[in-house]
DNA sequence: CTGAAAGCGCTTACAG
DNA sequence: CTGAAAGCGCTTACAG
């Protein structure tokens, strides 16, 4: 591999003077400078980022931490980050836990020790020990997903979007909304996105009844099984659902339909997300556009503040959309 | 920062038996060992990447060059890239193209720089440019979704499987079908899959008309106005469409629904990809799974054995599945 | 405007 | 079983 060297002795110069062509830093005459730039192109060389970092103690990628990259919402965040950081040229080193919580930790570590300038993670979860580990490292950390206390947190407004949601319904007449969500631990979907719908109903004097309240998975089958569950509960049937996701809700459609029974006509159905699958379903998914390729682009944003300004935000929340389509 | 220096200084050893014990490599007393990790420990010392690539010529991370991250088959390869890297300590090091062409090169000598092992490009055309800058940098290298001459690619059977998809639709019976293909500069997508179409149309006689040839882009929007552009300029009505993508196919179900035309009765429809989308569309859409997943992690494979072996394969074909559902 | 030299944090052949 | 030393390929304060 040609070096630094190689290319001083092939200038008849100092490696010092080649290191300051490239990186554009004190003076160097002119010819010098032609004739460095020439044979660096003729021979091809690249300069080795490894040595670079080890001097410099800057490495120009980012961590990025995430559970899961094949889910419509993870691999849209991601890309707006990459597409983010790319204009400033850092690039992503991308792990990824496949929902293992423990791999977060050590990923952690993995990441410090590659020198990364600063992690981003896609957080499922709002585990502790994680966030000791992240104190201890001190390395600059942006967490996205879920609000990490004591650490710069880019979300969205969970509790606002499915209350609002929510509304949507009861100002249609609907005072039988039923509900699919998921696991609590999952603090920002699980645990916000049930208070924003239970807000709602209280807020409307409308009973929460236990019976309507589905705990499901993240995939479209387990939508499909909690809305049965729920309606084969029922004496008398909720005319509204509210799933606190899009495949969930896609789920609970194929229920419905197979019962016969009409969306919105007989029962309404939102879901929350926005994914492409929500446009193409029929009818309709009426849902929440939680805007994630511009979440990402703003996590990465706050990473690079917090690099070059040392400042840093605590939260960041990001704004939402209501995408009112045909399924209520 | 801790270093293993300072390590060695703390276990009254020299950072050769520090780095012994870290690398399990050559003889260290048992005592001395556990003196070391038990330091270790403490201080919570993490080795520098950087020190130890640069001395190795080793960095595990592998190289990901990929055109746009937010489409389902990019994000599905790449997780199966991921997940079998992660299996054998590699990182990903990920780069977004975002479809332009000119940076494939540009990362191509920035993966170099960052001393990557390897690196694998998603690509979507076979630019001859490309292929010297990866000779010339002799770096280990697999491409998949296209392949490229003289380099290990690991490819789907585009021709087979268009082929196939078509021979579906003759056996049915149809004699008259369309086809919505895509620029054919995409290599694997729009010019074999289009060969594979005519190649079943010719076996069994049927003429391949010019009218019924739509070229599309890879949006549901270009496939809703490509059949629309299609069927306007016939008198003759096709019978059935082939869409070399399921976002094109569903594009043209758009269009046939609109015009109150039955699916598959009036006109039958196929896609290709087995997208999340093609499960929920209704009537639910006959198309091609390349399993992409797998494709991904084979890829990966392929790297790792060059890694590892220094030998390698020219070509990998995957299979396809075909996925048989309503729309036919 | 340019160079000699030190040093970033590791690993590894060599010597003992 | 362990250490001293060289070296990986850069950058940067210092000197001229």
């Amino acid at each position: 591999m040609v070096t630094m060297k190689e290319i001083a002795r092939l200038a008849n110069v100092s490696s010092a003077t080649v290191s300051r062509v490239l990186n554009n830093s004190g003076y160097v005459s002119d010819d010098v400078r032609k004739r460095i730039l020439k044979i660096i192109e003729e021979t091809g060389y690249i300069p080795s980022e490894h040595a670079k970092a080890l001097r410099t103690k800057q490495s120009n990628v980012i961590g990025v931490i995430l559970p899961k990259l094949s889910t419509e919402t993870a691999s849209r965040i991601v890309n707006g980050i990459s597409e983010e950081l790319a204009k400033h040229g850092y690039q992503i080193l991308l792990t990824n836990t496949n929902l293992d919580p423990k791999k977060e930790i050590e990923y952690v570590k993995l990441l410090k020790s590659k020198q990364v300038d600063g992690i981003i993670l896609l957080a499922t979860n709002r585990g502790e020990e994680l966030l000791e580990e992240i104190k201890k490292l001190r390395i600059p950390f942006v967490a996205t997903g879920q609000e990490m206390e004591g650490v710069p947190s880019v979300i969205n407004n969970n509790f606002q979007a499915a209350k609002e949601i929510t509304n949507l319904l009861i100002e249609k007449g609907h005072r039988s909304i039923a509900f699919i969500g998921v696991d609590e631990t999952d603090y920002e979907v699980g645990y916000k996105r049930k208070a924003g719908y239970v807000a709602a109903l209280e807020e409307n004097q409308l009973p929460v009844a236990n019976k309507w309240l589905g705990k499901a998975e993240f995939t479209i089958e387990s939508g499909y099984s909690t809305a049965k569950k729920i309606f084969e509960a029922s004496i008398e049937k909720p005319t509204a659902i509210v799933a606190v996701t899009d495949r969930l809700a896609i789920g609970a459609m194929e229920y419905l339909k197979e019962q016969g029974l009409e969306i919105p006509g007989d029962v309404a159905l939102t879901g929350m997300g926005a994914s492409d699958l929500s446009r193409y379903v029929s009818p309709k998914l009426t849902t929440v556009d939680f805007l994630s390729e511009y979440t990402g682009a703003e996590a990465a944003k706050t990473l690079l503040e917090i690099l070059q300004e040392g400042t840093s935000i605590e939260k960041k929340q990001i704004d939402y959309r209501l995408m009112i389509r045909d399924s209520i």
